[in-house]
RNA sequence: GCCGCGUUGGUCAAGGGGUUAAGACGCAUCCCUUUCACGGAUGAAUCACGGGUUCGAUUCCCGUACGCGGUACCA
Protein backbone atom coordinates (compact mmCIF):
# COMPACT_ATOMS: atom_id res chain seq x y z
CA UNK A 1 0.00 0.00 0.00
CA UNK A 2 1.50 3.53 -1.02
CA UNK A 3 1.65 5.59 2.28
CA UNK A 4 4.24 8.21 0.74
CA UNK A 5 1.93 9.46 -1.49
CA UNK A 6 0.61 12.95 -1.53
CA UNK A 7 -2.54 12.65 0.80
CA UNK A 8 -5.97 13.04 -0.39
CA UNK A 9 -9.35 11.60 1.35
CA UNK A 10 -12.31 12.13 0.61
CA UNK A 11 -16.35 12.35 1.76
CA UNK A 12 -18.70 10.34 -0.97
CA UNK A 13 -22.34 10.92 0.57
CA UNK A 14 -25.54 9.95 -1.33
CA UNK A 15 -27.88 12.84 -2.03
CA UNK A 16 -30.51 11.56 -0.30
CA UNK A 17 -32.05 13.04 2.57
CA UNK A 18 -30.65 15.09 5.37
CA UNK A 19 -26.76 14.53 6.44
CA UNK A 20 -26.68 13.41 10.04
CA UNK A 21 -24.23 12.89 12.77
CA UNK A 22 -22.08 10.37 11.73
CA UNK A 23 -21.64 11.74 7.94
CA UNK A 24 -20.70 15.11 9.37
CA UNK A 25 -18.27 13.56 11.81
CA UNK A 26 -16.90 11.03 8.94
CA UNK A 27 -16.38 14.42 7.44
CA UNK A 28 -14.67 15.72 9.96
CA UNK A 29 -12.04 13.51 10.78
CA UNK A 30 -11.28 13.77 7.17
CA UNK A 31 -10.52 17.25 6.99
CA UNK A 32 -8.84 16.97 10.28
CA UNK A 33 -6.13 14.42 8.06
CA UNK A 34 -6.04 16.40 5.09
CA UNK A 35 -5.27 19.46 6.56
CA UNK A 36 -2.86 18.12 9.36
CA UNK A 37 -1.28 16.58 6.48
CA UNK A 38 -1.05 19.08 3.97
CA UNK A 39 -3.49 16.96 2.18
CA UNK A 40 -6.55 17.49 -0.12
CA UNK A 41 -10.37 16.75 1.29
CA UNK A 42 -12.62 15.83 -1.56
CA UNK A 43 -16.35 16.02 -1.78
CA UNK A 44 -17.51 13.10 -4.60
CA UNK A 45 -20.99 13.01 -4.75
CA UNK A 46 -22.50 9.07 -4.25
CA UNK A 47 -25.10 9.63 -6.74
CA UNK A 48 -25.43 6.40 -8.57
CA UNK A 49 -29.17 5.39 -7.66
CA UNK A 50 -31.52 7.77 -9.51
CA UNK A 51 -34.30 5.78 -8.07
CA UNK A 52 -33.41 7.29 -5.23
CA UNK A 53 -32.78 11.59 -6.45
CA UNK A 54 -33.92 13.72 -3.71
CA UNK A 55 -33.82 17.13 -5.31
CA UNK A 56 -32.23 19.83 -3.24
CA UNK A 57 -29.99 17.41 -1.31
CA UNK A 58 -26.99 17.87 -3.07
CA UNK A 59 -27.05 21.51 -2.16
CA UNK A 60 -28.60 20.48 1.09
CA UNK A 61 -25.29 19.15 1.74
CA UNK A 62 -22.90 21.73 0.97
CA UNK A 63 -24.43 24.21 3.27
CA UNK A 64 -24.28 22.38 6.03
CA UNK A 65 -20.41 21.42 5.58
CA UNK A 66 -20.31 25.25 4.85
CA UNK A 67 -21.87 25.75 8.70
CA UNK A 68 -19.57 23.66 10.19
CA UNK A 69 -16.02 25.19 8.30
CA UNK A 70 -15.37 22.01 6.61
CA UNK A 71 -15.31 23.45 3.11
CA UNK A 72 -13.72 20.85 0.40
CA UNK A 73 -10.46 21.56 -1.41
CA UNK A 74 -12.07 19.95 -4.42
CA UNK A 75 -16.03 19.52 -5.05
CA UNK A 76 -18.81 20.01 -7.34
CA UNK A 77 -18.04 23.86 -6.64
CA UNK A 78 -14.88 23.83 -5.98
CA UNK A 79 -13.97 22.04 -9.45
CA UNK A 80 -10.69 20.49 -9.32
CA UNK A 81 -7.96 18.51 -11.52
CA UNK A 82 -10.10 15.41 -10.68
CA UNK A 83 -13.75 15.55 -12.34
CA UNK A 84 -16.28 15.04 -12.58
CA UNK A 85 -17.03 15.14 -8.96
CA UNK A 86 -20.35 13.75 -9.44
CA UNK A 87 -20.52 9.80 -10.20
CA UNK A 88 -23.66 10.45 -12.27
CA UNK A 89 -21.55 12.43 -14.99
CA UNK A 90 -18.76 9.70 -14.78
CA UNK A 91 -21.06 6.72 -16.17
CA UNK A 92 -19.15 6.08 -19.07
CA UNK A 93 -15.59 5.69 -17.14
CA UNK A 94 -16.91 2.57 -15.33
CA UNK A 95 -17.93 0.08 -17.29
CA UNK A 96 -14.65 -0.90 -19.23
CA UNK A 97 -13.65 -2.00 -15.86
CA UNK A 98 -16.42 -3.98 -15.17
CA UNK A 99 -15.82 -5.27 -19.01
CA UNK A 100 -12.18 -5.82 -18.16
CA UNK A 101 -13.37 -8.27 -15.64
CA UNK A 102 -15.41 -10.06 -17.38
CA UNK A 103 -12.76 -10.37 -19.85
CA UNK A 104 -10.41 -11.40 -17.15
CA UNK A 105 -12.92 -14.08 -15.58
CA UNK A 106 -12.95 -12.13 -12.61
CA UNK A 107 -16.27 -10.97 -12.97
CA UNK A 108 -19.06 -12.06 -14.94
CA UNK A 109 -22.39 -11.01 -17.06
CA UNK A 110 -25.91 -11.88 -14.99
CA UNK A 111 -29.18 -11.52 -16.89
CA UNK A 112 -31.75 -12.61 -13.93
CA UNK A 113 -34.38 -10.75 -13.78
CA UNK A 114 -35.54 -9.29 -10.15
CA UNK A 115 -38.14 -11.77 -10.41
CA UNK A 116 -36.05 -14.60 -10.87
CA UNK A 117 -33.87 -13.14 -7.81
CA UNK A 118 -36.57 -12.90 -6.06
CA UNK A 119 -37.36 -17.10 -6.49
CA UNK A 120 -33.85 -17.97 -5.92
CA UNK A 121 -34.20 -16.15 -2.25
CA UNK A 122 -37.17 -18.21 -1.89
CA UNK A 123 -36.16 -21.36 -3.34
CA UNK A 124 -32.93 -21.50 -1.31
CA UNK A 125 -34.56 -19.87 2.01
CA UNK A 126 -33.89 -22.94 5.22
CA UNK A 127 -33.71 -22.12 8.53
CA UNK A 128 -30.23 -22.39 8.60
CA UNK A 129 -29.91 -19.72 5.89
CA UNK A 130 -32.72 -17.01 5.74
CA UNK A 131 -31.18 -14.66 3.41
CA UNK A 132 -29.80 -17.07 0.27
CA UNK A 133 -26.72 -14.99 -1.39
CA UNK A 134 -25.86 -15.13 -4.85
CA UNK A 135 -22.40 -16.68 -4.45
CA UNK A 136 -20.33 -19.75 -5.83
CA UNK A 137 -23.04 -22.00 -4.28
CA UNK A 138 -26.28 -20.91 -6.22
CA UNK A 139 -24.24 -18.89 -9.45
CA UNK A 140 -24.37 -22.23 -11.49
CA UNK A 141 -28.13 -22.15 -11.07
CA UNK A 142 -28.61 -18.78 -12.48
CA UNK A 143 -28.92 -17.00 -16.03
CA UNK A 144 -25.18 -16.02 -16.22
CA UNK A 145 -22.65 -16.16 -18.48
CA UNK A 146 -20.62 -18.28 -16.12
CA UNK A 147 -23.16 -21.44 -17.79
CA UNK A 148 -24.86 -20.66 -20.99
CA UNK A 149 -23.29 -21.12 -23.43
CA UNK A 150 -21.27 -18.45 -25.19
CA UNK A 151 -23.46 -17.54 -28.48
CA UNK A 152 -26.49 -17.41 -25.87
CA UNK A 153 -24.50 -14.52 -24.02
CA UNK A 154 -23.51 -13.18 -26.83
CA UNK A 155 -27.31 -13.38 -28.70
CA UNK A 156 -28.17 -11.72 -25.29
CA UNK A 157 -25.69 -9.78 -25.48
CA UNK A 158 -26.56 -8.29 -29.12
CA UNK A 159 -30.20 -8.20 -28.37
CA UNK A 160 -29.59 -5.68 -25.44
CA UNK A 161 -31.02 -8.08 -22.89
CA UNK A 162 -30.87 -5.82 -19.53
CA UNK A 163 -28.39 -7.85 -17.55
CA UNK A 164 -25.69 -6.75 -14.58
CA UNK A 165 -22.21 -7.48 -13.89
CA UNK A 166 -21.11 -9.51 -10.75
CA UNK A 167 -17.71 -10.30 -9.50
CA UNK A 168 -16.97 -13.66 -9.05
CA UNK A 169 -15.57 -14.20 -5.82
CA UNK A 170 -13.11 -16.85 -5.37
CA UNK A 171 -13.29 -19.66 -3.34
CA UNK A 172 -11.80 -20.07 -0.28
CA UNK A 173 -9.41 -17.63 -0.03
CA UNK A 174 -8.62 -15.12 2.91
CA UNK A 175 -8.52 -11.38 1.74
CA UNK A 176 -7.25 -9.32 4.67
CA UNK A 177 -6.20 -5.88 4.75
CA UNK A 178 -4.23 -3.49 7.59
CA UNK A 179 -7.22 -0.71 9.03
CA UNK A 180 -5.42 2.38 10.30
CA UNK A 181 -8.04 1.76 13.33
CA UNK A 182 -8.88 -1.90 14.15
CA UNK A 183 -5.60 -3.34 12.49
CA UNK A 184 -5.45 -6.92 10.38
CA UNK A 185 -9.17 -7.77 9.39
CA UNK A 186 -9.76 -10.58 7.21
CA UNK A 187 -12.26 -12.29 5.76
CA UNK A 188 -13.05 -15.94 3.46
CA UNK A 189 -14.17 -14.93 -0.25
CA UNK A 190 -15.99 -17.96 -0.06
CA UNK A 191 -18.85 -16.27 2.84
CA UNK A 192 -18.96 -13.59 0.41
CA UNK A 193 -21.24 -12.96 -2.34
CA UNK A 194 -21.29 -12.16 -6.16
CA UNK A 195 -22.03 -8.25 -5.55
CA UNK A 196 -23.39 -6.72 -8.70
CA UNK A 197 -20.56 -4.26 -10.14
CA UNK A 198 -22.44 -2.37 -13.32
CA UNK A 199 -26.16 -2.54 -12.80
CA UNK A 200 -28.79 -3.20 -15.08
CA UNK A 201 -28.71 1.06 -16.45
CA UNK A 202 -25.47 1.06 -16.66
CA UNK A 203 -24.85 2.83 -13.34
CA UNK A 204 -21.64 1.36 -11.13
CA UNK A 205 -22.53 0.17 -7.71
CA UNK A 206 -21.10 1.82 -4.55
CA UNK A 207 -18.62 -1.14 -4.76
CA UNK A 208 -17.37 -0.47 -8.12
CA UNK A 209 -17.62 3.28 -8.07
CA UNK A 210 -15.69 3.73 -4.88
CA UNK A 211 -12.67 2.02 -6.40
CA UNK A 212 -12.68 2.94 -9.50
CA UNK A 213 -13.12 6.75 -8.62
CA UNK A 214 -10.58 6.56 -5.43
CA UNK A 215 -8.27 5.15 -8.27
CA UNK A 216 -8.87 8.21 -10.81
CA UNK A 217 -8.65 10.52 -7.97
CA UNK A 218 -5.70 9.39 -5.98
CA UNK A 219 -7.35 8.77 -2.75
CA UNK A 220 -4.43 8.05 -0.57
CA UNK A 221 -6.43 7.00 2.79
CA UNK A 222 -10.10 5.89 2.62
CA UNK A 223 -12.32 6.63 5.39
CA UNK A 224 -15.93 5.78 5.91
CA UNK A 225 -18.04 4.07 8.76
CA UNK A 226 -17.99 0.75 9.88
CA UNK A 227 -21.56 -0.53 8.24
CA UNK A 228 -19.45 -1.01 4.96
CA UNK A 229 -16.54 -3.16 6.64
CA UNK A 230 -18.75 -6.42 5.65
CA UNK A 231 -18.07 -5.02 2.17
CA UNK A 232 -14.51 -4.27 2.31
CA UNK A 233 -13.55 -7.71 0.55
CA UNK A 234 -15.01 -6.51 -1.92
CA UNK A 235 -13.14 -3.40 -2.75
CA UNK A 236 -9.84 -5.24 -1.83
CA UNK A 237 -9.93 -8.09 -4.55
CA UNK A 238 -11.23 -5.24 -7.17
CA UNK A 239 -8.18 -2.88 -6.17
CA UNK A 240 -5.39 -6.25 -6.02
CA UNK A 241 -7.56 -6.96 -10.03
CA UNK A 242 -8.24 -3.47 -11.46
CA UNK A 243 -5.03 -1.86 -10.10
CA UNK A 244 -2.88 -3.63 -7.87
CA UNK A 245 -2.72 -3.87 -4.19
CA UNK A 246 -0.04 -1.56 -3.82
CA UNK A 247 -2.15 1.62 -4.91
CA UNK A 248 -4.81 1.01 -2.81
CA UNK A 249 -5.51 3.43 -0.33
CA UNK A 250 -5.08 3.08 3.61
CA UNK A 251 -8.65 2.04 4.86
CA UNK A 252 -10.25 3.22 8.38
CA UNK A 253 -13.61 2.31 9.44
CA UNK A 254 -14.99 4.27 12.10
CA UNK A 255 -16.77 3.20 15.24
CA UNK A 256 -20.63 3.88 14.03
CA UNK A 257 -22.43 6.46 16.41
CA UNK A 258 -25.66 4.40 17.98
CA UNK A 259 -28.99 6.09 19.36
CA UNK A 260 -30.61 4.73 22.55
CA UNK A 261 -31.46 0.97 20.62
CA UNK A 262 -28.45 0.70 17.56
CA UNK A 263 -27.49 3.10 14.48
CA UNK A 264 -29.02 6.59 15.11
CA UNK A 265 -31.68 7.24 13.38
CA UNK A 266 -33.28 10.42 12.37
CA UNK A 267 -36.38 8.11 14.18
CA UNK A 268 -34.51 8.38 17.16
CA UNK A 269 -34.51 11.91 17.01
CA UNK A 270 -37.74 12.36 16.56
CA UNK A 271 -38.72 10.09 19.33
CA UNK A 272 -36.79 11.63 21.97
CA UNK A 273 -35.92 15.27 20.78
CA UNK A 274 -32.98 15.98 20.11
CA UNK A 275 -31.59 16.93 16.74
CA UNK A 276 -30.35 14.25 13.97
CA UNK A 277 -29.15 16.34 10.84
CA UNK A 278 -26.57 18.59 10.89
CA UNK A 279 -29.11 21.47 9.76
CA UNK A 280 -33.15 21.62 9.34
CA UNK A 281 -34.33 19.15 6.34
CA UNK A 282 -37.41 19.07 4.80
CA UNK A 283 -37.96 15.84 2.80
CA UNK A 284 -39.21 17.44 -0.66
CA UNK A 285 -41.87 14.63 -1.11
CA UNK A 286 -43.42 14.07 1.79
CA UNK A 287 -42.94 17.94 3.36
CA UNK A 288 -41.74 16.44 6.56
CA UNK A 289 -39.27 18.71 8.49
CA UNK A 290 -35.91 17.05 10.44
CA UNK A 291 -34.34 19.17 12.82
CA UNK A 292 -30.88 20.43 12.08
CA UNK A 293 -27.86 21.16 15.55
CA UNK A 294 -27.68 24.81 13.50
CA UNK A 295 -31.23 25.33 13.84
CA UNK A 296 -31.80 23.98 17.42
CA UNK A 297 -29.20 26.86 18.68
CA UNK A 298 -26.01 24.67 18.16
CA UNK A 299 -22.71 26.51 17.68
CA UNK A 300 -20.51 25.57 14.73
CA UNK A 301 -17.22 25.28 17.05
CA UNK A 302 -19.34 22.93 19.82
CA UNK A 303 -21.32 20.75 17.04
CA UNK A 304 -17.59 19.66 15.77
CA UNK A 305 -16.33 19.87 19.10
CA UNK A 306 -18.61 17.18 20.48
CA UNK A 307 -18.22 15.19 17.20
CA UNK A 308 -14.63 15.13 17.37
CA UNK A 309 -14.31 13.58 21.06
CA UNK A 310 -17.33 10.69 20.01
CA UNK A 311 -14.88 8.17 19.36
CA UNK A 312 -11.84 10.03 19.65
CA UNK A 313 -9.78 11.69 22.58
CA UNK A 314 -6.23 12.80 22.75
CA UNK A 315 -5.44 11.12 25.69
CA UNK A 316 -5.50 14.19 28.22
CA UNK A 317 -8.38 15.37 30.32
CA UNK A 318 -8.76 18.15 27.90
CA UNK A 319 -12.50 18.00 26.47
CA UNK A 320 -12.61 21.66 24.54
CA UNK A 321 -11.01 21.33 21.45
CA UNK A 322 -11.09 24.04 18.75
CA UNK A 323 -10.85 23.44 14.87
CA UNK A 324 -7.54 23.93 14.80
CA UNK A 325 -6.23 22.42 18.22
CA UNK A 326 -8.31 19.38 16.54
CA UNK A 327 -6.04 19.32 13.70
CA UNK A 328 -3.01 19.70 15.47
CA UNK A 329 -3.83 17.09 17.72
CA UNK A 330 -5.77 14.57 15.82
CA UNK A 331 -4.79 11.14 15.46
CA UNK A 332 -6.58 7.91 13.73
CA UNK A 333 -4.71 5.50 16.11
CA UNK A 334 -6.23 7.23 18.92
CA UNK A 335 -10.09 6.56 17.19
CA UNK A 336 -11.87 3.75 19.37
CA UNK A 337 -12.75 0.83 17.65
CA UNK A 338 -16.20 0.59 19.37
CA UNK A 339 -19.18 2.60 18.50
CA UNK A 340 -20.52 5.59 20.82
CA UNK A 341 -23.93 6.37 21.89
CA UNK A 342 -24.89 9.76 21.14
CA UNK A 343 -25.65 11.62 24.88
CA UNK A 344 -27.53 14.63 24.27
CA UNK A 345 -27.19 15.90 27.38
CA UNK A 346 -23.70 16.14 27.07
CA UNK A 347 -24.28 17.51 23.50
CA UNK A 348 -25.57 20.68 25.52
CA UNK A 349 -23.10 20.73 27.70
CA UNK A 350 -20.77 21.42 24.58
CA UNK A 351 -22.35 24.28 23.24
CA UNK A 352 -22.58 25.60 26.79
CA UNK A 353 -19.12 25.64 27.14
CA UNK A 354 -18.71 27.11 23.74
CA UNK A 355 -20.96 30.15 24.60
CA UNK A 356 -18.59 30.72 27.31
CA UNK A 357 -15.41 30.30 25.29
CA UNK A 358 -16.61 32.38 22.27
CA UNK A 359 -15.15 35.94 22.23
CA UNK A 360 -17.61 38.66 23.47
CA UNK A 361 -18.06 40.36 20.31
CA UNK A 362 -18.35 37.48 18.14
CA UNK A 363 -20.62 35.82 20.42
CA UNK A 364 -22.90 39.10 20.59
CA UNK A 365 -23.37 39.17 16.79
CA UNK A 366 -25.21 35.79 16.49
CA UNK A 367 -27.14 36.23 19.37
CA UNK A 368 -28.17 39.44 17.39
CA UNK A 369 -28.85 37.29 14.88
CA UNK A 370 -31.00 34.65 16.65
CA UNK A 371 -33.23 37.95 18.64
CA UNK A 372 -33.45 39.64 15.32
CA UNK A 373 -34.77 36.01 13.66
CA UNK A 374 -36.98 36.12 16.83
CA UNK A 375 -38.68 39.41 16.39
CA UNK A 376 -36.68 41.82 18.24
CA UNK A 377 -35.53 44.87 17.22
CA UNK A 378 -32.45 45.93 18.71
CA UNK A 379 -30.89 49.51 18.13
CA UNK A 380 -27.42 49.88 17.60
CA UNK A 381 -27.31 51.85 20.92
CA UNK A 382 -28.43 49.01 22.81
CA UNK A 383 -25.54 47.61 25.39
CA UNK A 384 -26.14 44.48 23.33
CA UNK A 385 -22.66 42.47 24.72
CA UNK A 386 -23.02 43.91 28.19
CA UNK A 387 -26.39 41.92 28.13
CA UNK A 388 -24.67 38.97 26.78
CA UNK A 389 -22.06 38.56 28.94
CA UNK A 390 -24.67 39.28 32.05
CA UNK A 391 -26.25 36.12 30.50
CA UNK A 392 -24.82 33.82 29.12
CA UNK A 393 -23.59 31.64 32.06
CA UNK A 394 -27.39 30.29 31.84
CA UNK A 395 -27.91 29.45 28.30
CA UNK A 396 -27.27 26.07 27.16
CA UNK A 397 -28.74 26.95 23.56
CA UNK A 398 -28.52 30.34 21.22
CA UNK A 399 -32.51 30.25 21.65
CA UNK A 400 -32.34 30.97 24.85
CA UNK A 401 -31.05 34.04 24.73
CA UNK A 402 -34.24 35.15 24.04
CA UNK A 403 -35.84 34.25 26.99
CA UNK A 404 -33.03 35.17 29.32
CA UNK A 405 -33.17 38.54 27.85
CA UNK A 406 -36.00 39.50 26.21
CA UNK A 407 -37.16 41.59 28.72
CA UNK A 408 -34.47 44.28 28.35
CA UNK A 409 -35.90 45.02 25.03
CA UNK A 410 -39.76 44.74 26.10
CA UNK A 411 -41.96 45.34 28.89
CA UNK A 412 -42.27 41.88 30.25
CA UNK A 413 -46.02 40.29 29.26
CA UNK A 414 -46.56 38.85 31.97
CA UNK A 415 -45.72 39.70 35.60
CA UNK A 416 -45.58 36.53 37.87
CA UNK A 417 -47.91 38.42 40.58
CA UNK A 418 -48.53 35.37 42.23
CA UNK A 419 -45.12 35.25 43.49
CA UNK A 420 -44.90 38.30 45.48
CA UNK A 421 -48.94 38.35 46.16
CA UNK A 422 -48.94 35.91 49.35
CA UNK A 423 -46.02 38.06 51.17
CA UNK A 424 -47.34 41.14 50.35
CA UNK A 425 -48.02 44.30 52.93
CA UNK A 426 -48.20 47.29 53.43
CA UNK A 427 -44.80 48.07 54.84
CA UNK A 428 -43.71 46.65 51.45
CA UNK A 429 -45.62 49.25 49.41
CA UNK A 430 -44.10 51.69 51.53
CA UNK A 431 -40.86 50.66 51.25
CA UNK A 432 -41.25 50.70 47.40
CA UNK A 433 -42.46 54.46 47.21
CA UNK A 434 -39.96 55.48 49.27
CA UNK A 435 -37.56 53.19 46.89
CA UNK A 436 -38.96 55.30 43.44
CA UNK A 437 -38.67 58.25 45.01
CA UNK A 438 -34.75 57.98 45.72
CA UNK A 439 -34.19 56.06 42.95
CA UNK A 440 -35.96 59.44 40.93
CA UNK A 441 -33.71 61.68 42.74
CA UNK A 442 -30.37 59.35 41.98
CA UNK A 443 -27.31 61.06 39.68
CA UNK A 444 -25.34 58.07 39.23
CA UNK A 445 -27.31 55.66 37.89
CA UNK A 446 -25.14 52.12 38.85
CA UNK A 447 -25.82 48.84 40.31
CA UNK A 448 -23.68 49.01 43.15
CA UNK A 449 -25.53 52.68 44.34
CA UNK A 450 -28.73 51.11 43.84
CA UNK A 451 -28.14 48.08 45.52
CA UNK A 452 -26.65 50.62 48.30
CA UNK A 453 -30.00 52.67 48.21
CA UNK A 454 -32.22 49.89 48.37
CA UNK A 455 -30.39 48.11 51.41
CA UNK A 456 -30.23 51.53 53.17
CA UNK A 457 -34.26 51.99 52.44
CA UNK A 458 -34.42 48.43 53.47
CA UNK A 459 -32.81 49.11 56.78
CA UNK A 460 -35.17 51.92 57.35
CA UNK A 461 -38.13 50.62 56.75
CA UNK A 462 -37.61 47.38 59.10
CA UNK A 463 -37.50 44.95 55.87
CA UNK A 464 -34.95 42.47 55.33
CA UNK A 465 -33.47 43.17 52.00
CA UNK A 466 -34.35 39.60 51.09
CA UNK A 467 -38.07 40.14 51.50
CA UNK A 468 -37.94 42.92 48.68
CA UNK A 469 -35.73 41.90 46.24
CA UNK A 470 -37.45 39.56 44.91
CA UNK A 471 -40.78 41.72 44.56
CA UNK A 472 -37.94 44.28 42.81
CA UNK A 473 -36.84 41.29 40.56
CA UNK A 474 -40.68 40.28 39.49
CA UNK A 475 -41.32 44.21 38.83
CA UNK A 476 -38.50 44.02 35.99
CA UNK A 477 -37.85 40.51 34.64
CA UNK A 478 -41.53 39.45 35.48
CA UNK A 479 -40.33 36.14 37.04
CA UNK A 480 -37.77 34.34 39.49
CA UNK A 481 -34.97 34.44 36.83
CA UNK A 482 -32.44 36.58 35.38
CA UNK A 483 -28.86 37.57 36.69
CA UNK A 484 -28.22 40.24 39.64
CA UNK A 485 -31.25 42.19 39.76
CA UNK A 486 -29.35 45.91 40.30
CA UNK A 487 -27.49 45.23 36.79
CA UNK A 488 -30.98 44.56 34.96
CA UNK A 489 -31.60 47.94 36.63
CA UNK A 490 -28.66 49.79 36.00
CA UNK A 491 -29.11 48.31 31.96
CA UNK A 492 -32.85 49.43 32.00
CA UNK A 493 -31.57 53.13 33.27
CA UNK A 494 -33.65 55.04 35.32
CA UNK A 495 -36.89 55.75 33.66
CA UNK A 496 -37.70 51.83 32.64
CA UNK A 497 -37.12 51.04 35.69
CA UNK A 498 -39.05 52.89 37.71
CA UNK A 499 -41.99 52.73 35.36
CA UNK A 500 -41.76 48.76 35.94
CA UNK A 501 -41.78 49.19 39.32
CA UNK A 502 -44.98 51.60 39.54
CA UNK A 503 -46.11 49.51 37.11
CA UNK A 504 -46.31 46.40 39.39
CA UNK A 505 -47.86 48.28 42.44
CA UNK A 506 -50.28 49.41 40.86
CA UNK A 507 -51.40 45.53 39.51
CA UNK A 508 -50.34 45.12 43.50
CA UNK A 509 -53.15 47.48 45.17
C1' G B 1 -28.79 -18.55 10.44
C1' C B 2 -24.08 -16.91 8.57
C1' C B 3 -20.01 -13.24 8.45
C1' G B 4 -17.59 -9.07 10.68
C1' C B 5 -16.65 -5.67 14.59
C1' G B 6 -17.08 -4.64 19.56
C1' U B 7 -17.66 -5.14 25.40
C1' U B 8 -14.01 -0.18 31.74
C1' G B 9 -19.86 3.54 36.28
C1' G B 10 -26.60 5.53 33.32
C1' U B 11 -23.49 8.06 29.02
C1' C B 12 -18.57 9.68 26.84
C1' A B 13 -14.07 7.73 28.41
C1' A B 14 -8.23 7.52 30.53
C1' G B 15 -5.30 3.60 31.78
C1' G B 16 -3.03 -1.13 30.20
C1' G B 17 0.43 -7.21 34.07
C1' G B 18 1.23 -4.95 40.60
C1' U B 19 -3.00 1.87 40.67
C1' U B 20 -7.04 4.30 46.19
C1' A B 21 -9.25 2.10 38.16
C1' A B 22 -8.32 9.28 35.99
C1' G B 23 -11.55 12.95 34.12
C1' A B 24 -16.20 14.84 31.86
C1' C B 25 -21.72 14.70 31.20
C1' G B 26 -25.98 13.39 33.84
C1' C B 27 -28.04 12.16 38.67
C1' A B 28 -28.27 12.76 44.24
C1' U B 29 -26.86 15.47 48.62
C1' C B 30 -24.37 19.67 50.56
C1' C B 31 -21.84 24.65 50.39
C1' C B 32 -21.99 29.50 48.02
C1' U B 33 -25.80 32.78 46.18
C1' U B 34 -31.86 36.85 50.04
C1' U B 35 -34.13 34.51 42.03
C1' C B 36 -32.35 31.18 38.35
C1' A B 37 -27.67 29.94 36.92
C1' C B 38 -22.14 29.85 37.51
C1' G B 39 -18.65 27.93 40.93
C1' G B 40 -17.07 24.43 44.86
C1' A B 41 -17.56 19.70 47.73
C1' U B 42 -19.20 14.75 48.38
C1' G B 43 -21.49 9.98 46.59
C1' A B 44 -22.05 5.77 43.34
C1' A B 45 -17.60 0.37 38.78
C1' U B 46 -16.54 -6.76 42.22
C1' C B 47 -13.14 -3.19 34.47
C1' A B 48 -19.59 -8.86 30.71
C1' C B 49 -18.76 -14.18 32.28
C1' G B 50 -15.68 -18.76 32.34
C1' G B 51 -11.11 -20.89 31.57
C1' G B 52 -5.96 -20.46 30.85
C1' U B 53 -0.59 -17.87 30.91
C1' U B 54 1.74 -15.60 35.27
C1' C B 55 4.28 -14.81 41.73
C1' G B 56 0.28 -11.47 40.21
C1' A B 57 -4.63 -10.10 35.60
C1' U B 58 -9.22 -4.96 34.32
C1' U B 59 -4.78 -5.18 31.17
C1' C B 60 -2.12 -11.06 27.31
C1' C B 61 -4.52 -15.86 25.02
C1' C B 62 -8.90 -19.07 24.20
C1' G B 63 -13.93 -19.85 24.72
C1' U B 64 -19.04 -18.26 26.08
C1' A B 65 -22.63 -14.57 26.53
C1' C B 66 -24.38 -10.06 25.05
C1' G B 67 -24.56 -5.69 21.79
C1' C B 68 -24.06 -3.54 17.12
C1' G B 69 -23.27 -3.77 11.87
C1' G B 70 -23.74 -6.47 7.25
C1' U B 71 -26.19 -10.20 4.60
C1' A B 72 -30.15 -5.37 -2.17
C1' C B 73 -29.33 -4.09 -9.62
C1' C B 74 -29.16 1.35 -1.49
C1' A B 75 -25.36 3.86 -0.26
Amino acid sequence: MATDKKVRVRFAPSPTGGLHLGGVRTVLYNYLFARQHGGDFILRIEDTDQTRFVPGAEEYIFQCLAWAGLEPDESVKQGGAYGPYRQSERKALYRQYAEQLVANGQAYYAFDTPEELEQMRQDFKTEQNPSPQYDHHVRDKMRNSLNLQKEDVDRLLQDNTRHVIRIKMPENETVGFNDMIRGDVSFNTSLVDDKVLLKADGMPTYHLAVVVDDYLMKISHAFRGEEWLPSAPVHILLWKYLYGEDHMPRWAHFPLILGPGGKLSKRDGAKYGFPVFAMNWTDPRTGELTEGFKEKGFLPEAFINLLAVLGWNDGTEQELFSLDELIQKFSMDRVHSSGAKFDYEKAKWYNHEWIKKLAPADLTQRVKEVLTAKGLSISDKAPLQKIVELVKDRITLLPDFYDQTVYFFKVPETIDITAVRPKWNEAKQLFFAELIRSYELMSAWDAAALENDFKEIAAASQLKPGEVMLPLRIMLVGGKFGPHVFDIAEILGKEETIQRIRHTLGLLI
